[in-house]
DNA sequence: TATGCCATAAAAAACGTTTTTATTAAATTT
DNA sequence: AAATTTAATAAAAACGTTTTTTATGGCATA
């Protein structure tokens, strides 16, 4: 609708306020004094022309995009989703909340979990400099993306455990501890026998992280670990199912699982209800993630609040951004709540 | 790791291969052409030194950032959720899906829907030049940011139903069609007393699309409208079932509801569970949207594919984004189908 | 033998900023 | 009164590309 399509440039200000158009920067951006006459003239123009810096010019110099990337498993992949039900805007929410408020750009990027497939462009990314940083989600073993990236200096969080931690930043619940006091709870009510469901493959460090709580809460009782007492599931919900199985089978089933997910848990109860096993009457169940299911199931479960790990990891990496002296890898650790629900009862059956 | 941290240039590859920068880049890109002899010679230097070009010099020269922005209501708002679950990543998939063919990049951003609030950053955004086009899903009935970024001819493709039809790019079910087939349906059934729960006020043109197909298939049968067997309801469960409290309550109460959403024909099976009135038993039930909650509840609903929708949404944008000639506003139509479920019986009840 | 053409490549301009350096006049210090 | 600092601004350099223009030989054509 205006005179010409071009966008106005720095220059037209100039022009039009009649001073040079470092003057102009210098006032719109407030990087040198200028006298408050000439800012006032510059501002008007400004205004009336409707200017707005272009971001590529500006990049070009500063170095600096302003766009940060988040880089998970598929939002709809079963890391996020359980019973067609997504937590993937749960973390989104968190993240964006605190860098729209940093006046950054969310771009989102995902993998398909445990391939690698994309991972190639988000290094291409980050080398022609298209983002300033990286969010990372990766809750498979593989760290060598992460390690590639670091290695040049790039600034990365990681959201979740991993096995560089301590070598790079990175929020998480502590899985450890959270199973540790999961076991302790089920110790606590009297039972000795306490299976364990382990929510993945013990490379990836959640699931090692979670089995050594477990184990070593049951060693501090002084109580026996056994083999047979672990199962080794996946994301989804036949895992759980499959785990009760396996333990209801043996000759001494134990009389508490302590389960790697909540939809594991339900899996568990599913199970039950086929065969008779009533939780928390013959099997006292505890779980991990305080999802929508627990609530719905009636899940005693350990939060792991998605919201309050993406707000943490957009701070933490908003402050790598910012700040000019490096001071090592941080590792963030959100806290957890044990949720008392019917599930854990209060009393070991014997 | 390497000698030194800057990162290597153009100018870097073209000492290196002793050739101007210019061939450099007429190589790289296969924009002129260079002998094979110094093509070959240029691209092992540029494997050597890993060189990946600047994408703000780049973009400050072309014009194109390669980032395309998605602007919806919160992901997780009621927009897209029910009963605790969200559809954002369906539509984040079909999305994501072919733009990361096309070798975009996806920025997200989003709304308190009807509240305007952001929609200043999207207009900066796109005013500095920060993103080549948008995909913008608005619920509501405020079309001026879309306005404001087609008057300055910024590629938009909206997501849904807008008032602004056929000046600018949609792509969406066909709202009109759906209600005319659904009311139809239950005309078929052998209904004459059917009424319509609107999903929103009227102003909202899905609503007003849906509810102008509802009353013209009653009028092509010859049934005439009557005003109470409407409800303006909203996204929430709880306005399906004040849709039905309000609907019984009349001396002459419906035989069929056509529902605007799932989640609101849920609330009309609460209702009845509560009240009890059978469905379809006493009431046939149709919806839109095909949701899981559809399924779970088994009602009769018409699919909405948020994914084939973002698909196509990302698609036209590609389109717009790469031809030069204007070729007017494009209005894309996903195909819905009916999906049959117990809800609707067969029989009406006279 | 000049003339034009072609293939290749170099040089230069442009993109729109920020940042560094230079300039000028006024104010302050010595 | 001269020297120095300060405030305000202008000029120029830099950022790393793409794109346009110019140059250079060789080769065919007139």
């Amino acid at each position: 609708m205006n005179k010409s399509d071009r966008s106005v440039t720095i220059k037209d200000i100039a022009r039009e306020a009649g001073v040079s158009i470092s003057t102009v920067s210098f006032a719109f951006n407030g990087t040198a004094p200028v006298a408050q006459e000439t800012k006032d003239r510059i501002f008007e123009v400004i205004k009336r022309l409707n200017y707005q810096p272009n971001s590529a010019a500006r990049g070009l110099v500063t170095r600096k995009t302003n766009n940060i990337c988040l880089f998970t498993p598929h939002p709809a992949s079963d890391f996020f989703s359980f019973g067609g039900n997504s937590v993937f805007s749960h973390l989104l929410q968190g993240i964006g909340e605190v860098l729209d408020q940093k006046d950054y750009n969310l771009l989102i990027s995902w993998d398909n979990i445990g391939h690698k497939a994309k991972t190639p462009k988000l290094i291409k990314l980050m080398r022609e400099r298209a983002m300033d940083g990286v969010l990372i989600c990766l809750p498979n073993q593989d760290s060598s993306v992460i390690e590639e990236l670091s290695e040049h200096h790039f600034p990365v969080v990681i959201i979740g455990s991993n096995g560089l931690k301590n070598q790079v930043n990175s929020v998480d619940v502590d899985n450890y501890d959270i199973a540790f006091r999961n076991a302790q709870h089920m110790l606590q009510l009297g039972h000795t026998r306490i299976a364990f469901i382990s929510p993945g493959p013990l490379e990836f460090l959640v699931c090692e992280d979670r089995l050594e709580g477990y184990r070593d809460a049951l060693e501090e009782a002084g109580i026996r670990f056994r083999e047979e007492y672990v199962f080794i599931g996946d994301e989804k919900e036949r895992s759980g199912y499959n785990a009760a199985a396996a333990f209801m089978a043996l000759k001494e089933p134990p009389t508490a699982i302590v389960s790697g997910r909540d939809v594991q848990g339900v899996g568990v109860i599913e199970y039950g209800r086929e065969h008779g096993v009533s939780i928390p009457g013959d099997v006292a169940l505890i779980s991990f993630e305080n999802s929508e299911l627990a609530e719905k199931y009636g899940i005693t479960s350990v939060t792991t609040d998605l919201y309050e790990i993406g707000k943490e990891g957009a701070k933490l990496l908003h402050k790598l951004l910012t700040r000019k002296k490096d001071r090592g890898a941080q590792n963030i650790v959100i806290p957890s709540e044990l949720i008392i629900r019917a599930s854990c009862g209060t009393k070991p059956t014997t």
